[in-house]
This record gives structure tokens, C-alpha cells and sequence, in this order.
DNA sequence: AGTCGAAAGGAAATCGATTGCCTAGACGCT
DNA sequence: AGCGTCTAGGCAATCGATTTCCTTTCGACT
């Protein structure tokens, strides 16, 4: 239909030039103006004084109703907006947090934003995302602009290595950690259970009626990875098993779920299933234990984690996961946080429980 | 040095209460102060009035060099970071561009993000992100929002099913359309070239030998999907060809690239090469072709669309790919948005090139 | 020596909305 | 009739930074 026509792409900028130049699209249609509507013009349709308008339009003051009514009215008919930035310097609240991402923006720090954003506009509030990009300077220097910003609060975000240091001491606004943890046990963080989850995991490997339980999962450095190394251990224990292979650690992604596949065929260690730290490691894995000729899910059981749709539904079959509700952490963070902004802080960390998502590599 | 020395902190307001109680955290270490610094103070450490001060800061007026250094030294001192919402009361400009995502935050958005940010960030300018999930009361809502906030500018992306129709007429900043673009032709939107993707794909393809190609692909609805086609078909017929088979339209995702697989495969049609619309559907298509015992590239080579990293690395052999270079189109909406933003708008559509990655899914 | 001009910096208006305080009526009560 | 009270709404200060205009001071030139 529409498809490439010419693409003419147009002249710019002669000797004339403000971009308010726009002529082209106008044909009326609704809503919005070309120069700014201040609330004295406002007032001044309405036939009261800006106090009054402002009063009216923010329910409060002492106003006949029908007053507040025609000056409504007025700014409807308007399209009166208030500028943000004069409502703020006089109020001190600016309606706006700030969300600084340490990783690249990416699969974790979406589902965080989205969570975070249901749970802030509801209050009318806007998110300021900030990506640092993993470096300290750009992080302290995002701090400084939403400092001037006057954001009423700060998300701080990341990938999970470890517990971070605090991104500023003595902040004058409210600060909550979700996904990561600050180093200082007095900040608010809000983290995965991921404890939880490997147990979660391991237990429906039980359920499931496997006991030969093996674990693969991303680098040791990872707090992730040991944490959940050490529950799955753990779990087993519980029931007087232990795993069926050491726990082998190492990247992030599929290359390593595939080796790893090999280096538990080549020693002969029996297993009947596989818990792994990610979903990508899972399917790697999966894909290669098939190549050998075991069947998923009759030889072998697997578990992924992070249940990221791209991968548990393009792995064949189906990958049964562990979700670590990053939307709800994203929410919860934020709750926490405009409980603060209002004057009730939260102090210490807050772990959320995980969910196992069945499906039919685990399938009996 | 100034640093945090006691900072008791204060209580005020009631049994407890209002966040700015933050004793908890001392400790010293740098930067931020408990109540914002006003550029009065600054003034006053400098023994100068605040327009002076102000001058000093910025570098206008006509101050003699050390009390220029005087100022800033005291602004340094205090930690003095400017108010936004006064400087952009004052200004009209307040350093910050919307950017409304009309499907949900996703794989094309962020690397657009990125873009933007780069191009933006040098110009000290931010971000606001908002995702409008497809939903256009929302979008209306975010647009307020955004104009209130008065932004400088606004970025306009969402998935790519066609053309869609302006965010608003009239506004009173300049609007960029990445990636997806606008229905109005004198907007200027910035898009990838897909016909340009989809030539190089195919002139790949014959460039390796091969000549029996088939084209698989998302919905026939899909605006990309039919100018991939329609470019596909037409780069063979310049070179005497036929598709091996109809274009094949489904999903967007792996199933339909196994089932799209099966199908070719069992109309007997001789192919030795298919280019698909999508990584995904490429990876399910080589996964099915593969399990029909088929081998890649040698009986037939895959070319996938994206450049997604999970795809074309998790893929077995690695998935050569058509990279749209979202990152560049944010780039290049966000410049264009600055040099509207300095009052030379530019009009109509641009379409940038893609870039053909090679991987072994077509080494010869 | 007087005038002119440049240099340096201060005073005050300004941006737009909010809000505390005050006043003018209207009404009720004794 | 006079006084108090309540209501509706206006006035003006305020938030913090920028910027225009103006004053002062000093030096140079005729």
C-alpha cells in the first residue's frame, strides 16, 4: 500500500526557521496549541483572578461551585496544561523518579520499568529511565541530573552480580534498589527470593519423581549463581540426596548449556534431570542432550530460570521455569518508594518469592 | 572535603514522618547535601549577588576572571547543582525530550533508546520514557503529560505494522518518528530501508550460489513483512529468477519457522536457500530443517532478519542476518530532533540502509 | 582637568503556578 | 439596628534562576 513512494524529504530551514513554523498539518482537529496556555489566560476567560483558577482547577480554596465550573470550563476550552516546571518550584514536588539502570538497559530492566511505571502512575507520577551503562561516571553524573531535576525519589536497577555500593549517602530524596541490593543494609532494596526459586525448581524435579539432580548455571562470581547453587544443594540434602554431578559453572548462554550437555554425558554421571541457572543455559543444554539421542523429558528433566518467553517457548519442548516476577519487583519498589516520597520510609531488604511455571520439559 | 559532616537530620513534621528524615547514613563520603543549595547561598559564599553569580556560572556577562573563579569555587564547595524547574521557568527550555513507545517497551525500542540517548546525551539533554503500551487513551495521556512537562521535543517509535497516523497536530514542539513512521508525509520520520535489508539478503544468497531461494515471514498485515517480499521477489526477478516457492506468510516466531520448514519441505520444492522475515522464524526453520535431517548451510543456507543477538548466536550454525541498525535510527531521529529543536525542522521520510552480517549459516 | 567609554557587578523584573492572608459582602442573631 | 461570622474570591509573596537594564568605578584621551 503506502510502501516506499518518493520520499521526497524536503528543503529545511531557508532564512526562515523556528521550528514553531509548522504549517503544513493543521485541518483542525482537537486538543492541541500552538503557544502555550498559561492559567492567567485561563482566569482571565473565566472572569476570576489566577488564584482563584489555580484554586478551582486543584480543588481547594472556598469556591462556588458553579465558579469552579466556568473556570474547568475555560481551560477545557483552552487546552490549559499546567507547566510542570512552575508547579514545581513551587510545590517542591516534581511528580517524577528517577530509574538508573547500571547494566545496559535490557531483558530485566523492561519488566522492572513497566512494573515500576503501574505502580507510579497510578500516582500521577513519570519515570526518568537512565541507562549508566555499567560506568561509574556516567551513574554519579545521571545522580547529579536527577538531583537538579528534583525527582521526588530514585529507583536504582541492574543486573545482579553482587550487592552494590549506594549509589549516594545522604540524599536529599528517598532511594529504593530493585532487582539489586545496596551494600548498606539500612537502604530499601526489594530482590528475588532466588533461594526460593531453586528450591521451587528442585522440588518439582522431585515431585516429578527425579532423584538423579544435576545443576549448571552462570559464573561463580555471580551472587546468583552461588546463591542458587547452594539452595539447590541444599534442597537436596533436605531429602538425603545429593547431586548428581558437581555444580558446573560458567556463562550466561547457550554455548555453555550445550558443553555442558557434553561434559555431563562424558562422565557418565546418570542423571534424570537438570536444573539450570537460566533459561538460555537450559535450552543449549536441551538441544544438545537431544543431539545425543536422550529424550527431554523421559531421559532427562530441565528447568530454566528467569522464564523469558523468547527462550521457554522457542525451546523444544516447552521449558518448564522459574519467574522471578521482575514486574512485581518493579511494583513493589515503586509502592516502597512513594511510601517514602509521603513520608514513611522503609528501611532494610525485602526478598519476593519466586513462581515455577510448569511446562513440558518437565512434564511426567 | 566539605563532604558530610554531622548531618543530624532533623526531625520535623510530627511523630516521625517526612522523608527528608534521613539520619541513618552518615559517614561521610562526598557530594550531596541534605537540603538543595540555591544559587543565593552560592552568591553569598562569593560575596556577589545572585544575577552575578548566575553570570559566573554560565559563562555570560562580563565578570572579571576571579570572581568567575570565585563563584564556581563556592559552587563547588556547596555542592550546587541548578534547579531545573527554575531554569526552564525562566528558559523555555528545559533539556529533556519525550520519546512515546507506542508497543510495549521491547526489543526495537531499547536499541532505539540507546541511540537517542547517545545523540541527546552530548547535548546534555534527557529522556523521558514512556511506554503507551498500544493503547491510545494512553498515548493521549502521555502526550499531555509530556507537553506539560513541556519537553523540548518528542520521539515517536512503536513496532512497525504500518504507517501510523500523527500523534497530534499543531503541537508545540517538534515530534520525530523512529522507526515506525508517520501517515502524514511532510512529518519526518526516520525508517529503516527494509526493501534495501531484503535486497542484500537476497543478493547474498546468490552470491554464495545459491539460486532455488524461498522467502518465510511474519503476517501478510504486516508492513514489513510485504516490503520484504515484494523487494525479495523483485531483487530475483532482476536477476532472471523465480522464488523457489510462494512467499510464506505466518508468525513472527519459531513455531512458524519449524512449521514453514515442514511445509517446503514436503511440497518437494527444491530449495537451497531461504530467507526469512526474522531471526526467530529462521532459527525455527533451521532447528526443523536440521531435524529433517537437511544440514545447514550446505544443503541449505538460512538468512534471518534482526541481528538479534540471542537468536543468531544461540542458532546452530550462527545465523547470518539482516541488522536494521536501530541503534543509528535513534541516533539519527534524535539529531534531526535537536536541529528542529534549533529551529531547522526538516520534513518528509528518511530511510537508512541496513547491513547484511554474515554467519555461518551461509558459508559456503 | 574634564569628558567619554568600557568594564564589573548590582537591582529588580520575569517565567507560571500555588497559597496564605485579607477583605468585601451576605447573612444571622440579639 | 448593630455586631459577629462565614463565604467567596482577590492580592501579593513565593519558589530559584536568568536577564535586562542601570550604576559605579576606573582609565584613557584630548
Amino acid at each position: 500500500m503506502l510502501a516506499c513512494q518518493e520520499r521526497v524529504t524536503v528543503a529545511l530551514s531557508g532564512p526562515e526557521g523556528n521550528f514553531q513554523v509548522r504549517s503544513g498539518n493543521w485541518g483542525g482537529t482537537l486538543s492541541n496549541i500552538e503557544r502555550a496556555v498559561t492559567i492567567s489566560q485561563v482566569a482571565a476567560l473565566a472572569g476570576v483572578s489566577t488564584g482563584t483558577a489555580s484554586k478551582a482547577l486543584n480543588g481547594r480554596g472556598a469556591l462556588r461551585p458553579e465558579t469552579r465550573l466556568r473556570v474547568q470550563q475555560a481551560a477545557e476550552q483552552l487546552g490549559f496544561v499546567a507547566n510542570a516546571a512552575a508547579r514545581s518550584l513551587q510545590t517542591g514536588r516534581t511528580y517524577t523518579v528517577g530509574m538508573i539502570t547500571t547494566d545496559s538497559i535490557g531483558r530485566f530492566s523492561i519488566p522492572l520499568l513497566i512494573g515500576a511505571e503501574d505502580a507510579l502512575g497510578a500516582g500521577q507520577m513519570s519515570v526518568f529511565l537512565c541507562d549508566a551503562r555499567d560506568d561509574p561516571i556516567r551513574e554519579q553524573y545521571y545522580l547529579r541530573t536527577l538531583l537538579s531535576r528534583k525527582v521526588d525519589g530514585i529507583i536504582v536497577t541492574g543486573r545482579r552480580t553482587q550487592a552494590r555500593a549506594p549509589i549516594g549517602v545522604g540524599l536529599p530524596v528517598p532511594v529504593v534498589y530493585a532487582f539489586i541490593s545496596s551494600a548498606d543494609p539500612r537502604d530499601c532494596s526489594v530482590v528475588p527470593d532466588e533461594a526460593d526459586g531453586a528450591r521451587r525448581a528442585i522440588q518439582h524435579l522431585l515431585a516429578v519423581g527425579r532423584r538423579r539432580i544435576a545443576h549448571v548455571t552462570g559464573p561463580e562470581h555471580h551472587h546468583s549463581a552461588t546463591v542458587r547453587a547452594r539452595a539447590a544443594a541444599e534442597s537436596l540434602a533436605a531429602e538425603g540426596l545429593r547431586p548428581a554431578a558437581p555444580t558446573l559453572y560458567g556463562e550466561w548462554n547457550e554455548a555453555w548449556g550445550r558443553q555442558a550437555a557434553g561434559i555431563l554425558l562424558s562422565t557418565g554421571a546418570e542423571v534424570d534431570a537438570v536444573f539450570c541457572g537460566s533459561d538460555q543455559i537450559a535450552r543449549g543444554l536441551v538441544e544438545a542432550l537431544q543431539a545425543a539421542g536422550r529424550t527431554v523429558p523421559q531421559d532427562v528433566a530441565v528447568v530454566g530460570f528467569d522464564n523469558w518467553d523468547v527462550m521457554v517457548d522457542g525451546c523444544r519442548p516447552a521449558l518448564t521455569s522459574v519467574d522471578m516476577d521482575l514486574e512485581g519487583i518493579g511494583r513493589s519498589a515503586a509502592e516502597l518508594l512513594l511510601s517514602a516520597i509521603n513520608g514513611e520510609p522503609v528501611h532494610g531488604q525485602r526478598a519476593r518469592p519466586c513462581r515455577l511455571v510448569p511446562r513440558a520439559s518437565t512434564a511426567v
